[in-house]
DNA sequence: ATCACTTACGGGTGACGTAAAAATC
DNA sequence: GATTTTTACGTCACCCGTAAGTGAT
């Protein structure tokens, strides 16, 4: 059968053009590619290049081989990745999280749950989120909306609402709730791992800046001595009642302020996830 | 990256259980399968098997990583069958065709068109005819309906028409039809490779024997010194008009004695189909 | 005793690098 | 002269086989 680091060799100098390119990227000497080549033809029994005397370009057979090769090449690395992917899947428990609200009062409860093996949690995109529990990156993740596949189990989990957090000087200080448009333009302090929160906050209110904060304290610190207002939700309060320092947290009423979560597993970790919901 | 044949390894142990059993499969020796185990293990940082005194066995990882080398190397072997074909399918017009008649008359087209590279033909399942069409096996494939997929190119070709052949004293002989029903539990010589029609004459004549010969030119002798009913089309008799030799050609009244046949080619080789229509 | 796997050691294939030649721009 | 491919040659890695050892049936 064909050796892997012959497709590896075709698929650079498919990308490159050259063998001289492809042998610099693939860190190894021009003539070894020149060998690899003839090699592949050879054991394909097979042309795959025309060849002028300094110049050798694919033919239409090898630009078909080089796309077979590129598939295999996938196979190959999604193999290694799930594989690598499963194996930490049986000895940690790691959650993908649409935001980072339902991971601050999930997390302690799997480490309870749990003990003695490790968890990890990741802020992620719901796209990446689904293909990451597939592939067994996650063995759970938290979405904003329910899902329905094949082989996927997906629970009702807990809800969210966006508050906004001001100081009593502030003219929504005031008032019962608040609307992204009243505060569109105005400038916000925002943690930068917020996940889906940020595209909402962002297409609601395209006028406003955001100051995004790398470091989560920062956000409290900073609104200890600015006027600016900032975005908190229920959770964060119920987690972090500091996070009140002297503020009015007056929620929103659009519709989007308000989430529900759900809490998504393979069918085979069914059984860790319920006994993930029987331990609240 | 992994090497493919750590991957053929793992799999024959997956297949046959034992190391011993795999390497006398692959033909290797037992210690070398031992090594290469471990190798894959190594390489993909993961425990893989469970391992006893004198016992090793796939763990769940172990299984999984076995399910992902199969996948990359039926990959790989559809690769070099399919760069092969490519190949071929440059120097060589194929055609397959679902039962010998329209072959008889479009191959000499054919032959005369492309003269100088070689023509081969074949008769196959509709399945395999239309697997081997996009895996370049075949160039043309004939088929007795016509197909509308993506990347393919169908074009109606010509009909056929069963009749049955008999001597002038069979009571058929005097009719101006004859349908299935009428013939059913008589007896019949015909030729072994007649692709759909065996299925159609099988299932509408389900009392009769057919007695297969393996060669073309012995039902021709056999019809001669025999009172045996055979089957001839208005193809055949066109082509071959010594197929008469002295019997009456009653055609089958059933709709399906009757067939319209498609030409059909994949998208890149319209070109050579168009030739070969203008040919005709 | 036989079977199944592992460890240890030696051998040969082959993948790679270096050097140099040939050809094109 | 710079770039690109090919040829030639030496080297080292590594894959395999043989032989020996351990443990289980």
């Amino acid at each position: 059968m064909i050796d892997i680091y012959l497709l590896e060799h075709l698929q650079a100098f498919y990308k490159y053009g050259t063998l001289s390119a492809a042998a610099q990227h693939l860190n190894i000497a021009q003539p070894s590619l020149s060998r690899s080549m003839k090699k592949l033809e050879e054991s394909l029994g097979v042309t795959l290049f025309e060849r002028q005397k300094n110049r050798i370009v694919l033919n239409e057979t090898g630009k078909l081989a080089a796309e077979y090769a590129r598939r295999v090449l996938e196979n190959v690395i999604e193999m290694e990745h799930s594989v690598r992917a499963f194996d930490r899947s049986i000895h940690t428990v790691s959650i993908g999280s649409c935001c980072p609200g339902p991971l601050m009062d999930i997390l302690p409860k799997v480490t309870g749950l749990f003990h003695g093996i490790s968890v990890s949690s990741v802020i992620d995109t719901q796209e990446n989120l689904l293909k990451g529990l597939k592939d067994y990156t996650y063995t759970f993740i938290i979405l904003p909306n329910p899902v329905d596949l094949e082989g996927i189990v997906c629970k009702k989990y807990r809800e969210e609402q966006l508050l906004l957090s001001v100081t009593p000087f502030h003219p929504a200080a005031s008032c019962k709730e608040v609307s992204f448009a009243e505060v569109n333009g105005q400038n916000f302090i925002m943690y930068a791992h917020v996940g889906f929160w940020e595209d909402i906050v962002r297409s609601r209110m395209p006028d406003s800046k955001f100051f995004l904060q790398e470091d989560f304290d920062a956000v409290g610190e900073l609104a200890r001595f600015s006027e600016l207002p900032h975005f908190v939700s229920d959770i964060t309060l119920n987690v972090m009642p500091s996070r009140r320092n002297g503020r009015i947290n007056v929620p929103f009423s659009d519709p989007e302020s308000h989430v529900w979560y759900y809490l998504v597993c393979l069918e085979q970790n069914k059984g860790k996830l319920r006994a993930l919901i029987q331990s609240f």
